[in-house]
DNA sequence: CAACAAACTACCCAATCAGGCAGTCTAACT
DNA sequence: AGTTAGACTGCCTGATTGGGTAGTTTGTTG
C-alpha cells in the first residue's frame, strides 16, 4: 500500500512473459514489482510479505498441484484489499473467465496486451475497476444478455407452475393454488418439459432458473 | 457504419448533458454526433435512418411513456449492430445495471465522465468492448463473486448429487456416475431435504441455486 | 478396545411422477 | 361453417420418489 508506486506481484511460469512484464512495470514511474513466481506454491507462502497491491497471475499455470484459480481464492483470503488480474493466452474458455471472477479476481487480460494498456489495467485495479480486454469484457457483459426468446419461451401459467414448483410444492399444492386441476398442472409440466428439453421437475427448475425465467 | 468517423447518437432529456456530450463528440476528429433526443419516442422513430456506430442513452429519461431500459430492447431489435452504451448519474442501483445490460447495453457510464473518457468508450465500445465506470465494473464483477459461506452448507457428496440432479439426471443415473448405489443417492438427497428443509428435489434445486449452492 | 458418528447399502410402502392417449371447450383464422 | 390451435381435464401404466427402518463398513475419539 505504497503512496508513490502500486506494487506488482506476477506469478507466471512462462520465463519470457514473467520477465516482459516485470520490465514493463519497473521501467515505468508509479508502478514497481516487488516480486515474481514461476509457481502458486511459492507465491502462496510468501505473497504476504510482498503485499502487493496488485498481483498479476497466469491462468494456465503448468504442472502445479493448483492452478491459478484456486490461487485466487487462497490469496484473496490472506490478502482481501490485493486486487488479482488474471493474464490469459487464450480468450476462449468462458469457464475460466468465470471461475476467476467468482474467485474473486478483478479483472482478465490476455497476454498480447500492449505495455500502456497493461500499466493502465494494474491502476484501473487498484482504483478499484475490474479492468478487461475487449473481448473478454464483450464476454462477461453477455451473459447477462439473454436468448432474446427469453420471454416467449414460457407461458405465463407455465411460468407460474414452474415457480410454484420451485417453491417446493408438490402438483396437488400448484392446483390449488391456482385452482385449476391437478392434470391441468401436469399438461403444463409438459409443455414446460418440451420447451426446456428436460424430463424431469429438478431438471426444468434448474434450467429456468439458470436461463433467468425464475 | 462509416469508415472515417464513428457516428453517435444521443438520448439524453437534460439539455445541459446532451448539448455537453455532442460538443465533446463533434469536436473530435474520427467522431461525429449525428443525431440528437430528448426522448425515447422520436429516437425509436427516427433511429434506423441515423444509423449511428453507437447511442449514447440516458437511463433516468424524465416522464417518457418507456425507460432508457426499454428503449434498449426495441433499438436493438431495428439495429443490431449498433452499440448501446448507457448514461447515468447515480451508479447506486444495480437493478438498472443489470436490466440494462440483460437487455442489450454494451456499456454503462456516470455522466461525471470526463471528455477524453467518454470518447474512449464510444472507441471502446464500437470496437466490440464493454466500456464501464469504475465502480460500475467492479459492480458488475462482483455479482459473480458469491458469499465466501457457500460451499459449508452441504457436503462435497451432496453438492454433487444435487448438481447431478440440476442437469436433469434421475437418481439410477446419478449413481452410476459417481458409482455409488442409487439407495446412497437417495440417503444424499435425505440430507439435502433436511439441511435445506425442502421435501422434493425440485424445490432442493430451486433453494440450492437461490443459495448459490450451485 | 469400546463407543461413536459418518457414509453407505438395502428394503418396504404409499404417494407421486412422466409419458402416452383421448376428449372437451373456446377463440382465432379461412 | 369448417379448420386449426391452444388450454384444459381425465385416465392408464410403469417407473420414480419421499419417508421410514435397519444393517454394514469405516474411521475417529476417548
Amino acid at each position: 500500500m505504497s503512496n508513490e508506486s502500486i506494487w506488482v506481484t506476477i506469478v507466471e511460469d512462462t520465463d519470457r512473459f514473467r520477465e516482459v512484464f516485470a520490465l514493463i512495470i519497473d521501467d515505468r514511474d508509479g508502478y514497481r514489482c516487488v516480486s515474481q513466481y514461476k509457481d502458486c506454491e511459492s507465491a502462496i507462502q510468501n505473497i504476504v510479505e510482498d503485499n502487493p497491491d496488485v498481483i498479476l497471475m497466469d491462468i494456465e499455470l503448468g504442472d502445479d498441484k493448483i492452478t491459478g484459480i484456486e490461487a485466487v481464492g487462497l490469496i484473496k483470503a490472506k490478502l482481501p484489499e490485493t486486487e488479482i488480474v488474471m493474464l490469459t493466452v487464450h480468450e476462449d474458455n468462458d469457464a475460466y473467465i468465470f471461475d476467476s471472477l467468482c474467485a474473486g479476481a478483478s479483472g482478465y487480460l490476455t497476454k498480447d496486451v500492449s505495455p500502456d494498456a497493461l500499466l493502465d489495467a494494474i491502476r484501473q485495479a487498484h482504483k478499484g475497476g475490474a479492468p478487461m480486454s475487449l473481448p473478454i469484457a464483450r464476454r462477461v457483459v453477455t451473459t447477462f444478455q439473454q436468448s432474446p426468446d427469453k420471454a416467449s419461451e414460457l407461458s405465463a401459467h407455465e411460468t407460474r407452475v414452474l415457480s410454484l414448483a420451485a417453491a417446493d410444492l408438490v402438483d396437488k399444492e400448484i392446483a390449488d393454488k391456482m385452482d385449476i386441476s391437478r392434470d391441468t398442472v401436469r399438461y403444463h409440466f409438459k409443455g414446460i418439459y418440451r420447451k426446456l428439453q428436460v424430463h424431469s421437475k429438478h431438471g426444468a427448475v434448474a434450467k429456468a432458473m439458470r436461463k433467468g425465467l425464475l
